[in-house]
DNA sequence: CTAGAATCTAGTCAGTGTCTAGAAATGTAG
DNA sequence: CTACATTTCTAGACACTGACTAGATTCTAG
């Protein structure tokens, strides 16, 4: 914290950006965040944030990747501990996942904002990585018998995709004023059993 | 056509400047949107298009809500064409909505961009109008008891998750170089039958 | 201590969204 | 047909942005 004077070589520039950018990030979204701004609040002059960031996009990409290292950190630590039956862990991943989409929504649409970012090799691998412990759990929980294996990859996919869009609805607003948890055990129960009737 | 003679009042601006604005938002995303580029391409002065949209954001929450009512006139066509069983009709529903989806996934997302957009009821009204068939065919189904509804809101919310959540995972590219509609058409089995395994 | 590299400043440029005043075309009474 | 009011568009301005450049300052090896 010794922000007292502000010295020509600022000595932590690259990182008090990216600080500075995420806390915008949340209350202005991407439209609203300018370099320019991000340099006067931390005192430095407009043209300093290109020795670190070539362009703004190498300043949302940098940005992205913090964001799945914090998602696959709390992702870990959340099934590191979990126990218990499949379900259970299965409904921690979804909290953790959603949790974390809400409480940081934009910087999950940056993650995934592959609109127009084709090839971002590092950001793939921050991907891989973040969800490597959800990917080992369902295959675990395959290679267990506790789920249905017939079809690996085609498993895989509906839940990734249900808890994905979970994320989208909850951060979208659609899901009214109900509790976010029991939306979320409750869609995990519903995909877990089936949409069949039971008999 | 008949774009011969520019004349001083184009006549159909605001119809001509949605038709750009939606072209241009599927090559070049929201970033590269100018409101002072469309006015150029269309061959009006700078500030002519503030006659039709006070602002950008006009502009973009127009475009949103005629990308609802052509989504809604999609589903509403391919479901009311869908005969059989319900699994069939709601496979129908998904793939158009995932087809819709990868067609113009930047119009999805400015449909769905609640982040900043708060309060925009033209927009929620343009929404629920959308979507009036695939929650018709979702309750009819729930009421002639083909799916579970111990608690038919939990039901459907799985349900529009899942497909909510494909189509992020289609457009986000992470798929790979699966088959769109076999991923479709499987998740929806999956969904119906259940992760567990069939006893 | 001193060169060279890393870092930051300051100035510039084209481009943008928004605002204004006023010109031009259109519609509407009389 | 004419006079007027309204809509639609033009033209100029402003503050702002991201990007580029040259040069000043500081740090760091050798």
């Amino acid at each position: 914290m010794a922000e007292a004077i502000p010295r020509y070589h600022h000595g932590n520039l690259r990182a008090e950006l990216l600080a500075s950018a995420e806390r915008k990030l949340e209350t202005t979204g991407v439209q609203g965040l300018s370099l320019r701004e991000l340099a006067r609040e931390i005192g430095v002059s407009h043209g300093a944030p290109r020795q670190h960031f070539p362009d703004k996009q190498a300043l949302l990409d940098a940005l992205a990747v913090l964001g799945f290292d914090r998602l696959g950190r709390e992702l870990d630590a959340a099934l590191g501990e979990a126990e218990g039956a499949f379900a259970d862990r299965l409904t921690v991943f979804a909290r953790t996942y959603v949790r974390f989409a809400t409480a940081h929504p934009a910087l999950l649409a940056l993650m995934f904002a592959r609109k127009d970012r084709p090839d971002a090799p590092e950001l793939l691998e921050a991907n891989g990585r973040a969800f490597a412990a959800p990917v080992a759990l369902i295959a675990g929980a395959q290679a267990a018998g506790e789920i249905d294996s017939d079809d690996p990859d085609r498993v895989a996919m509906a839940l990734l995709a249900t808890i994905q869009g979970l994320a989208s609805i909850i951060t979208g607003g659609m899901i009214g004023d109900r509790p976010v948890d029991a939306v979320v055990s409750g869609t995990i129960e519903t995909l877990l059993r089936g949409l069949r009737p039971a008999r």
